[in-house]
DNA sequence: CGCGCACTTGAGTCATTTCAAAGAGGGTGG
DNA sequence: CCACCCTCTTTGAAATGACTCAAGTGCGCG
């Protein structure tokens, strides 16, 4: 399937074709997944991982009352759940956000694949670690800014994430996300979301609706954000060779 | 050296002697550093990770006007850079908060028990899983507790974690942090500690003062952290035998 | 047509910050 | 040995950012 192979190890740069066969080699099953639906509950036993082909996902952690608080966000290209494989469960939900095309990777070739080649098992660990290393940013995020900084530093952060797999280019792309999405990902109520952005559209900072992100003000934005993309490890990908 | 290794590979519980021994054979310095002292910069270049056999430390992401959000506080036990071997640089500072005594491991002998020994290649993945685990609830507790809830949040999630080290018993612990610590770690202004602890010691909560700890009423601290530590993975550590 | 969902807007409240000042303790140098 | 100066902590008062509650708009879809 050609959009399958496109996708594939798109997120680490550096796999050598064998690599990327070897890994393609490991799904067991591709399907298809509707609009919000939880395809992994926190706490049940994986002998599998989900590798995100097209759509976007969230991973998710309840409160008491019920609110969500979203922790990543997955695009095409994504190993959403990799981390189950060394925890063997999950201490969050894994959701899809837009109707999605996952692959199913069983554990045991994942093993298989440590094993005989230590360089694909560094790059999958590496993968964890760009996870980490946004989640730290998303508790910089939700520590130190305020309303606006934290939408304008998840905005650029996607931005990029999503020019490094070749789904936005210019500074206007498509992010299906409603307001609601937004505040479970900035930790702010859908009211202060909806005022924050439309602050930041009369500021002309940036145009958000309908599932559309327009970036107009490039530099106010990098400015409220605090953002430094060093934490995308965009141009790294390499452990040793 | 006894102290070196009994707390080695103390986080991953499920290492064989052997293992241990491999890893303790990768060490290739321990030397002592002072409190407050950086010892990695964000961004630097690292071929060896850090393995903090005493002491205390914190990971560290600046904002503009130099305050400092911690992304992750460490024990001994903790390899507490681990993540550098396969990222090569880091996103964050990393800092000590106490004395700490600290074992130096070159990536290239990483590398060879990636390589040789995949099972314990495999726990050293797990154990930067942990972290990851970590950032997630860090970034829940900002985005969806109050004050109070995220000190105690912070509070058992140390608790427990010494505990698992053997550094802390019952519910009175010695953790040598000032308010402006607990700030960095909860997101709040250290005026603002000052008053969330006075007011949770009028409440029986709990007792912080003088950088030690006093757990008084568990069931109360839980449910105003909306604790479940499940996130600990303190019943894991096997990935594949 | 009407219902549900996403979004907007307003008014009032509350949590946290900011600014300011002062106390408590520990260590150091005169 | 005392005076002084740190750093850490506490407290007060005012300002502000975000939340809650509530009502209302616009839109797509059955």
């Amino acid at each position: 399937m050609h959009s399958r192979h496109f996708l594939l190890g798109r997120r680490n740069a550096q796999l050598s074709p064998e690599e990327r066969t070897m890994l393609e080699a490991a799904i067991s099953e591709v399907r298809l997944v509707e609009a919000r639906e939880t395809i992994v509950n926190a706490g049940e036993a994986l002998s599998t991982s989900t590798l995100l082909l097209t759509g976007f996902m969230g991973r998710y952690m309840d409160d008491r009352a019920g609110h969500r608080q979203m922790v990543a966000m997955h695009l095409p290209g994504d190993f959403v759940d990799l981390h189950a494989f060394p925890l063997q469960h999950l201490d969050h939900d894994v959701a899809t956000l837009t109707p999605c095309e996952i692959a199913t990777v069983p554990h045991d070739r994942l093993t298989a694949i440590t094993e005989r080649a230590p360089h694909l098992g560094r790059m999958l660990w590496f993968s964890t670690l760009l996870d980490a290393a946004m989640h730290r940013e998303w508790v910089f995020r939700l520590g130190r800014l305020d309303a606006e900084g934290r939408m304008a530093h998840f905005l650029l952060e996607s931005w990029l994430r999503m020019r490094t797999v070749g789904i936005a280019q210019g500074p206007e792309f498509r992010l299906p996300l409603t307001q609601a999405d937004y505040g479970e990902i900035c930790g702010l109520t859908t009211v202060h979301v909806s005022r924050t952005l439309s602050s930041m559209r009369k500021k002309g900072l940036a145009d958000v609706r309908d599932g559309v992100v327009r970036l107009i003000d490039l530099a106010a934005l990098i400015r409220a954000g605090e953002f430094n993309p060093d934490y995308l490890y965009l141009h790294d990908g390499a452990v040793t060779p």
